[in-house]
DNA sequence: CTCCTGATAG
DNA sequence: CTATCAGGAG
């Protein structure tokens, strides 16, 4: 088959496939810009099963847009809480407002969608193409994989120069679709359901026999990836103060991870293992009532939280607050405190 | 390069 | 139980 009519036959089985094997998602029925915003942001970097009680709970809490851009944004954290990149939250405010004092619509456009918080090519290519119909082209994830297999891209797919070979194999094959759209909706839905990352379906694929992957038998193997950065050890020391029925916390800043969420009162966090054993030195005294290990992406975190009667760091008193214990609910804890919580105050 | 978490494989 | 994997923006 010429690479013409292969591309031809790409599209047309994407196509087709998709309109027989689309799941019934909530934001498929009626999709608007905001609706297909607000998806697009909590999908990101997070898979379907993951995030759609979540989607259900904000479109419930929040219908419209001008109704979020009203939110308070403790509220919007607390209910990001579990979700994980918490700046997705942050920025997911801060477009509602933008949007909202400039009048409550959404640019048409990918590259004025592109300069709002949060919106980056995906977000809007998919904003641009499924809420408005426009003929531009769509990559994530699955995209990516789905064509290193189909077209058999044997550099590594993080690699600048190799999203630059996808993006523009993407242009072209959307400009031979009759219903943008539903193409590109399609194409995510295949490499999502299909093109699984581990034991596609080709013998379901529809796109089996011209693909490459599938004939020099490179599907266990395709896409190649350059290895990840290895993770540092990070140590944070934390004290758990008890007082009248309420508990000591305090709000994180949003230089770092776990961006404005609350946490208990923070004594210690070093990544250096001198700094961690003279520490643990000085307060082998208190009571450990935890210690806890949590993998993020870049380190691993290693948790000690310490019974004490009073916080003893002056110079971040005024930072604490006192919270009622069944208050702790309406405040955004990143996962390790509320398991922590959860076992404690049963 | 940095951000998070849950699912699943070993 | 530990390790690996998946998923875009800044």
């Amino acid at each position: 088959m010429s690479e013409s009519s292969k591309d031809a036959f790409f599209v047309q089985q994407v196509e087709h496939w998709y309109q027989y094997h689309q799941r019934p998602l909530p934001w498929r029925q009626k999709p608007t810009p905001y609706t297909i915003w607000l998806a697009e942001i909590i999908f990101q970097q997070t898979r379907i099963e993951q995030g759609l009680s979540y989607y259900l709970r904000f479109i419930k809490k929040y219908p419209e847009l001008p109704i979020l851009a009203k939110a308070e944004e403790d509220e919007i954290l607390r209910m990001w809480q579990g979700l994980g990149y918490y700046s997705r939250a942050l920025n997911l405010l801060k477009t509602a407002k933008i949007l909202t004092e400039r009048g409550g619509d959404f640019p048409h456009e990918v590259q004025e969608l592109m300069s709002l918080p949060g919106i980056g090519p995906y977000t809007a290519g998919a904003i641009a193409s499924i809420a408005f119909g426009q003929r531009v082209p769509l990559v994530d994830g699955n995209v990516t994989r789905l064509f290193a297999r189909f077209f058999g891209i044997e550099s590594p797919v993080n690699h600048p120069n190799t999203i630059k070979i996808i993006h523009s194999k993407a242009e072209g094959l959307v400009n031979l679709s009759d219903a943008p759209s539903n193409y590109n909706q399609g194409l995510m839905e295949m490499g999502s359901l299909l093109c699984k990352p581990v034991k596609p379906s080709c013998n379901e694929c529809p796109l089996s026999q011209e693909c490459s992957a599938h004939h020099n038998n490179k599907v266990a193997i395709l896409p190649l990836k350059s290895p990840k950065p290895q993770k540092s050890n990070r140590y944070l020391y934390y004290v758990f103060i008890e007082k009248d029925g309420k508990i000591a916390v305090h709000k994180r800043d949003n230089q770092d991870i776990w961006k404005n969420l609350y946490q208990l009162p923070l004594l210690l966090d070093t990544s250096s293992i001198y700094e961690k054993t003279e520490f643990e030195l000085r307060h082998r005294n208190l009571e450990k009532m935890s210690t806890i290990r949590h993998i993020l992406t870049h380190q691993i975190l290693h948790l000690t939280i310490y019974r004490a009667e009073k916080f003893f760091d002056q110079n971040k008193k005024k930072e604490i607050r006192y919270v009622e214990t069944s208050l702790l609910g309406e405040l955004a804890f990143p996962v390790p405190f509320q398991k922590f919580f959860e076992k404690i105050l049963t």
